[in-house]
DNA sequence: ATTATCTATAGATCTATAGATAATGC
DNA sequence: ATTATCTATAGATCTATAGATAATGC
């Protein structure tokens, strides 16, 4: 439940002893995206920050120039990998025989990743950020959807979809923006569970209304 | 540009005369808007929404009882609204003769609506309330959806759509979705001209690709 | 008398720094 | 000597209130 390991409030004077050593650094970075989630950037004090690990205010100074630093890596994180990574990880055969099943195998892959509490977390900071960030969130965005329009092209030119329909970069967008939404709207750090079964289900019901449109004339 | 009239900065002691009046509630609500959409709730503080019409700080709580009612009447009017409007606004004979039309035009007066400079500073309040306030979203979502829903219903009895390809409802959540997706991440309120540009195209295309997966078959 | 503004201010909180303290690692 | 913590504090800023001032509307 909490973000961090909360420390033991107050510690005694000096540097403490090897036995007692933590990733400080690390502890300060999850209870400020927690924080930064649940309050956003201005919402979140270094105090609250420093508290939430059993700290001082000070010691973010040691680790971090200031606050801005701070959420910047925190935003950093948010804002990159997770999803390229995702795509790697499904067998890559199973495109090539069962591109249904591929597209339904990545969903659930999605889905399973955006649920993780950490994820969410980072969506919530990446929803509250929208705005500053956009052009980040949709640079992030394009790598992404280039990736499955390749796989939509190999598709059509194997003869596996026919080609009037839509051009693969178009399915490529319709998959993900849809899914997307439903991450930003289902799947951030406060989501009550009911909410998130429903973000589940939809992105589901999303992935096989594409497969329909995409695979028809075919199948 | 500037959210309200900024009045002159330091006014004369006493009630102003009746020659000088304004709406300084409405004033304060148009400039509360537009810092609430720039810095969040948190980032922005009281004498900043006060300076911003061009009187002291102490004047806010003559209207307002405290800085959260502020921001909940702001929330209040970017929550509601404004789009079933809209859908009332299209000639309904539309609908009968031409659906693909009407969705067309559907897409295009939401465009116009959503790019709208206070539409787009509603929607940076939205956005970055999500968390908070998603409840609230979800829910004036789906009664849009219900209503484009019924209009494929429509559409499907009349014989003008194949109603083996996607549920009504299915369709109008997809219709939905993704222009809701382009709205926070391409018509918010710092959204530069190009990145305007680009939501307007995706939207438009979307609006074909939708009218082209649910009409095949039938013209 | 009521209303809409102002000045002044209380009290809380926030970011960041200075300087002390004690353990580590050379 | 360096590192990781602490206490104490400066100085800014924030929300909200108290009380003065002058116009309005009865």
């Amino acid at each position: 439940m909490s973000p961090a390991p909360t420390r033991e409030a107050p510690r005694r004077l000096g540097r403490p002893p090897k036995a007692e050593a933590r990733d400080t650094r690390a502890e300060l970075l999850e209870a400020a995206l927690d924080l930064f989630a649940r309050h956003g950037y201005a919402g979140t004090s270094v105090r609250a920050i420093a508290r939430a690990v059993g700290l001082s205010e000070s010691v973010i100074y040691k680790h971090f120039a200031n606050k801005q630093k701070i959420f910047d890596e925190v935003l950093y994180q948010a804002g990159t990998g997770l999803l390229i990574d995702q795509l790697a990880v499904i067998d890559p055969r199973l495109a090539a025989t069962d591109p249904a099943a591929f597209l339904r195998t990545m969903g659930d892959q999605l889905l399973a990743a955006w649920d993780e509490p950490r994820a969410r977390r980072l969506t919530s900071v990446l929803a509250r950020a929208v705005g500053d960030t956009h052009a980040r969130a949709i640079a992030a965005a394009g790598q992404v959807q280039q990736e499955i329009a390749r796989l939509f092209a190999g598709w059509m030119e194997a003869g596996r979809i026919p080609t009037g329909r839509a051009t693969p970069t178009q399915l490529a967008w319709e998959l993900f923006t849809a899914s997307a939404f439903v991450r930003l709207m289902y799947l951030h750090a406060e989501a009550s569970p009911e909410t998130r079964r429903a973000g589940h289900r939809l992105i589901r019901t999303h992935v096989e209304f594409i497969i329909a449109t995409a695979f028809t004339d075919t199948d």
